[in-house]
DNA sequence: ACGGTGATGAGACTTGGTCCCATCACCGTA
DNA sequence: TACGGTGATGGGACCAAGTCTCATCACCGT
């Protein structure tokens, strides 16, 4: 027996994520996130460093891609690294039954500003992330630059396409195809 | 004679910046913003919504941008019409006498997390205005992405280059030049 | 002289976020 | 059984960002 209630990281998620729902991210205190979790705000602050951060937690996300792009073929290409890693997400983050809580999510941070600014740094330390795991591949500096961005574009393309519920086929495979499609674009330009 | 000093945003920029370079972003208050300007915090959100966009405001940038890729010639293809956008900013905002005030303001922003979001949260609204703009030059939405990209790239890259005060070039003359670097790198991916 | 106008000042108020200290249930040890 | 250590939590003081409302005050046209 727990002394006390466990996961109580994930109990906030989902109280903010529910109340973010029901009446907006800025018309939500963290008292009221709190709360409904069962808990007190200084205890959200001790899982979360801010209020917006309760919706990015999970984030393992940077390992995976750094690790992906690292266990590419020894010969795979940048994109072909870069793919590999989206492979990776595939299986190990974007499974089909955290398409739905991922996809109310992505609902939330849409609607509002100071959460796309989050979403956006976090973006930035991914493309980082994948453009040093690319040099350590021996990816010249600028190719390495340029293959992180149209990976991160590929991968938000992706993402979306696959938070369709229409649409039941695996990240990795849809990751695949869109990446062939912007490298196929990029020839256009 | 004006009524009050005049030039009040332009005063609380300058006293915003001069006050971060010297403790730091977090360890200054608005208040001694305002109060090195002269004013005070009322008059500084009547000038400004929040803390980090006193580092922001100046920001026609997105209609130059747009304006420069819609006045691109008519046979000019994505990315030709992005390198003119990029010179329209260099002669319309990226102007000499502007270079080191721009230099200041990117170290401050560079060395704190919240001003590096917010920057962050800027660049993904232009690069959605590059998108616009070129969907209404008739480019295909996925290639609009792509050059919108790589645009926001060599614009990134060329712009620390211009920063570097041992270089006189102009930025549009580097930017097109840092373009052309793009475009071949995304070639060997 | 007088009322309108627009930028500013003043201060109350809410909320995010920090910090310190108390509590309280469990666990290992004597 | 008693006891002290530990780790997650609660409580509340405190500061700064941001909002809002009302007062002020210098200019301007009539």
């Amino acid at each position: 027996m727990a002394r006390w209630q466990p996961n109580a990281s994930q109990r906030l998620v989902t109280a903010a994520l529910e109340l973010f729902e029901e009446r907006g991210y800025e018309n939500t205190t963290v008292i009221e996130i709190a709360e409904r979790a069962g808990l007190t705000k200084s205890t959200f602050f001790r899982h979360f460093p801010d209020k917006r951060e309760v919706l990015f937690g999970g984030g393992t996300m940077t390992g995976l891609v750094v690790q992906g792009i690292a266990a590419a073929p020894a010969g795979a290409g940048p994109l072909e690294a870069v793919a590999h890693a989206l492979d990776v997400i595939g299986k190990e983050a974007f499974t089909l039954d955290r398409r739905e809580f991922g996809a109310r999510r992505q609902a939330v941070i849409t609607a509002n500003p100071e959460l796309r600014e989050r979403e956006a740094l976090k973006g930035l330390g991914l493309t980082a992330s994948m453009v040093d795991a690319l040099k350590r591949r021996g990816v010249p500096a600028l190719t390495a630059h340029v293959a992180a961005e149209l990976g991160a574009l590929a991968w938000k393309i992706a993402y979306e396409r696959w938070s369709d519920t229409t649409n039941d086929e695996e990240f990795g495979e849809l990751a695949r195809q869109t990446l062939a499609e912007v490298q196929a674009a990029s020839a256009l330009c």
